[in-house]
DNA sequence: TGCCCTCGGGG
DNA sequence: GTGTACGAGGGCA
């Protein structure tokens, strides 16, 4: 048999016999739709050790665990050094040898996940063509099995997934499952199933679903926060197995954070949410309001219980559409393309590409190429989780505080990346470590590391980055050449994934325990970076623009047509071109009218009046938890002022706002705060906690409250510690008086981050007056 | 100012 | 699974 296929993830077993049955299992979905399993008899787990004491190999070649050893000759840090591959027999046996023997010599490639080896090893890409033996009769639940006997190249395609979303609505006061509901979709939907009933043959009618219908993803909302997590702490009670593993093993948890599922993936569409939007609340129904504009049934989740006694059908229609929708949101934000995009630029299985780690995706790029060179693969050094080793970030410029009119934004197309690139920044070209090869003297970072130049040895870091920046710009050309919008969308996908790819670089070479990196490296790259973004606003300077701001690679400044759009367009452009140089290349990002700042680093705002009409927010808003409405409200209406150019509307508007608070003029609503509360006992300090508070009032009043429930409240005295909070019941009249003073303050100090460069601090709002006045 | 604690999503 | 990683914001010292 001949396949076709892309790889979604991978995994290994020891079903088969003692010794020797190791096995890989890949899974993937061929070119023409169905899953399949391919199974690797013949791979070994092995690592390296550099110049080990003869005793050393002597004592480790007695062992039985030890299949062989052989010679390889590998640059290692600097030098071109004897090692030995060590062949065992057990991947997980792998870190054993590691922490005996690393403290007798330095041991290499002894921290890569056993099937990434593989792919690495056997330049295996995100599809490829297996050969094999068909197995038939086999195990698995996919449509197909294969014992690969060899792996070859083919074209990327894009499989159709079988995603199955699912949501779960269960008892608060007890275990009880109350309904799961399954979507299973292809393309279109195929199947939609609830699952009622006692909870045992409840889970084992929801697992044999699962394996019947095999889907390549598994979504839902919060599934791995939430479903999941419960689902397996009540199956384990009632001992039902979750053997919902294409191999028939049991889903894990991996993390604390996620879940395993062998051959599926697990998508979760809250993460997805999180990445790819940037919303203040990230319910379900908030989410399904912003994408589709429809919001989900009212049932009330913190009430479940009672709307299960009360309306059953209901209930169980909500729990379908929630199913249902968290599969829209996973397909509307394209999450599963974009990873198979990903896959595609990074060579690797789409599973890692859903939530990617980013030195994974560089990992595969560069280790495949040190393999190709014979250098040694270091193995990250994570030393506890100290940040002290955090390299200096990017040039920050203090911003001129106040309003501003017409300002272009120029930045740097990818700039760390051309740093890397121009000042040929590698571990293999690092000339203060190496000593085969007498230093030129061409390049010195500022911070006084010293890099072989390109005509000395080339390093595979910035060619890795060309090569990617170059199909980039090949990409985006074919993009914008398609006839086809489907292909051009395609070659629009291809680019942003790149895009992701060059950017993951940065994030990785600024860490300082990155295994192709070191501090030198790190450090240099974001110090050449400074240096370029200074130059760049001294250029500005000297030729008589006034910067207002800069940030790592990008620079604010005024144009001298403070009325006239297309003159400041083109002498935006005009200015980033007579700036690029011949790696560093500057843009016109885009142009605000006005720009404001209170004269803070990261916090300004703007109106974007090129390329398209947006509102520019950063660092000011107020993101969540227990924030109350009245503060959003109120900072609306200051920026709205802000950017009409309004100085004094701005602080008219934020005094009127907090004199009317002062004065109990406002809807009691915009008071509240609400966050859920865990049980009392889970708390370091339950009697410190405002939630805590609000709950035992509830419970007073005869209502009931549940751990994990949502609490609201409204601050009624702030001046005592803990501060006095009485609960908001909806519904029921608020009888207390709210503290005035405090939600005055609070909405002050926000509002001051805006106002106090009109010379409008928290304290001035909060008596009315400015400072001129005062004094 | 800096450390410690908590939340989010879900029911 | 050849592991180790959330990030922002408020309260309190």
């Amino acid at each position: 048999m001949e396949k076709n296929v892309r790889l979604l993830n991978g995994t290994y077993t020891t079903k088969e016999g003692k010794n020797n049955g190791v096995k890989l299992e890949l899974f993937g979905k061929t070119e023409d739709g169905k899953s399949i399993t391919i199974v690797e008899k013949n791979f070994d787990p092995y690592f390296k050790i550099v110049e080990p004491p003869k005793s050393l190999i002597n004592n480790i070649s007695r062992d039985g665990e030890v299949k062989n050893i052989s010679d390889e000759t590998l640059w290692v840090t600097g030098k071109i050094r004897e090692c030995k591959r060590v062949t065992i027999k057990h991947p997980w046996k792998v870190p054993e040898y590691k922490k005996r023997l690393s403290d007798r010599c330095q041991i290499l490639d002894a921290d890569i996940p056993f099937v990434l080896r593989f792919i690495y090893d056997n330049n295996i890409d995100s599809c490829f063509k297996v050969k094999g033996k068909e197995i038939k009769n086999h195990d698995y639940t996919t449509d197909l099995a294969i014992e690969a006997k060899e792996f070859g190249e083919c074209e990327n395609f894009f499989p159709t997934l079988k995603v199955m979303s699912f949501d779960m609505e269960k008892s608060i006061e007890n275990d009880e499952i109350y309904v799961i509901s399954a979507h299973v979709r292809e393309e279109e939907t195929l199947k939609v199933k609830s699952f009622k009933g006692k909870d045992k043959g409840l889970i084992e009618d929801f697992v044999e679903f699962i394996n019947d219908e095999d889907p390549d993803v598994i979504t839902g909302y919060n599934i791995n926060g939430y479903d999941l997590p419960e689902l397996e702490e009540r199956a384990e009670q009632l001992n039902v197995s979750l053997n919902i593993c294409r191999n028939h093993d049991t889903m894990r948890q991996r993390n604390k954070r996620d879940y395993q599922i062998k051959g599926r993936m697990i998508a979760d569409a809250w993460w997805a949410v999180k990445s790819e939007m940037d919303l203040k609340r990230e319910t379900l129904n908030h989410v399904a309001k912003e994408l589709f504009g429809k919001e989900k049934l009212d049932v009330d989740p913190s009430n479940i219980d009672q709307e299960w006694k009360e309306n059953r059908e209901r209930v169980i229609e909500y729990c379908e559409k929630d199913a249902e929708l968290a599969g829209d949101v996973l397909e509307e934000l394209g999450v599963l393309q974009k990873a198979m995009d990903l896959g595609t630029v990074s060579m690797l299985p789409v599973d890692e590409c859903l939530n990617p780690r980013t030195s994974v995706l560089i990992d595969s790029l560069f280790i495949r190429e040190a393999i190709d060179k014979d250098i040694g693969v270091l193995q990250n050094n994570y030393q506890g989780g100290e940040d002290s080793d955090q390299v200096k970030g990017g040039f920050v410029y203090q911003p001129d505080p106040g309003i501003h009119k017409m300002i272009p934004i120029l930045d740097f197309k990818s700039m760390y990346p051309s740093e890397i690139m121009k000042n040929n920044i590698c571990l293999t070209t690092l000339a203060s470590i190496d000593d085969t090869l007498p230093y030129e003297g061409k390049i010195e970072s500022p911070v006084g590391a010293k890099f072989y130049s390109k005509d000395q040895r080339e390093g595979i870091l910035p060619d890795l980055l060309e090569e990617l920046m170059e199909k980039r710009d090949e990409t985006k050309a074919k993009r914008d050449n398609a006839d086809d919008p489907k292909e051009a969308d395609y070659y629009d996908r291809l680019q942003a994934a790149i895009k992701v790819v060059m950017n993951s670089f940065y994030g990785v070479f600024a860490s300082s325990f990155y295994r192709f990196t070191n501090k030198d490296i790190g450090e240099s790259i974001t110090a050449f970076a400074r240096e370029s973004i200074k130059e760049v606003i001294k250029e500005l300077e000297d030729e008589g623009y006034e910067v207002v701001y800069s940030d790592t690679d990008s620079v604010f400044f005024k144009s001298p047509h403070e009325n006239d759009l297309e003159k400041t367009i083109e002498l935006g452009k005009e200015v980033a071109e007579k700036i690029s140089g011949e790696y560093m290349i500057l843009e016109l990002e885009k142009i605000a009218d006005p720009f404001y700042s209170h004269g803070k680093k990261k916090r300004y705002i703007g109106r974007i009046v090129w390329p398209e009409e947006d509102r520019m927010v950063k660092g000011y808003e107020t993101r969540r938890s227990d924030s109350f409405e009245a503060q959003n409200e109120a900072m609306k209406q200051v920026f709205q002022e802000v950017l009409n150019e309004n100085q004094q509307g701005a602080v008219d508007a934020a005094r009127e706002y907090i004199e009317n608070v002062k004065n109990g003029n406002i809807d009691l609503k915009k008071l509240i705060i609400s966050i859920s509360c865990k049980k009392f006992s889970e708390y370091k300090k339950p009697e410190q906690m405002a939630q805590v508070q609000a709950a035992k009032k509830m419970m007073k009043k005869g209502y009931e409250f549940t751990p994990g429930q949502r609490v609201s409240w409204i601050v009624t005295n702030s001046t005592k510690t803990p501060q006095e909070v009485e609960p908001w019941i909806e519904y029921e009249e608020f009888e207390h008086e709210p503290d005035w003073e405090y939600y005055a303050n609070r909405i002050a100090k926000t509002l001051a981050r805006l106002t106090k460069t009109f010379g409008w601090d928290q304290d001035a709002l909060m008596m009315g007056t400015d400072q001129q006045t005062l004094f």
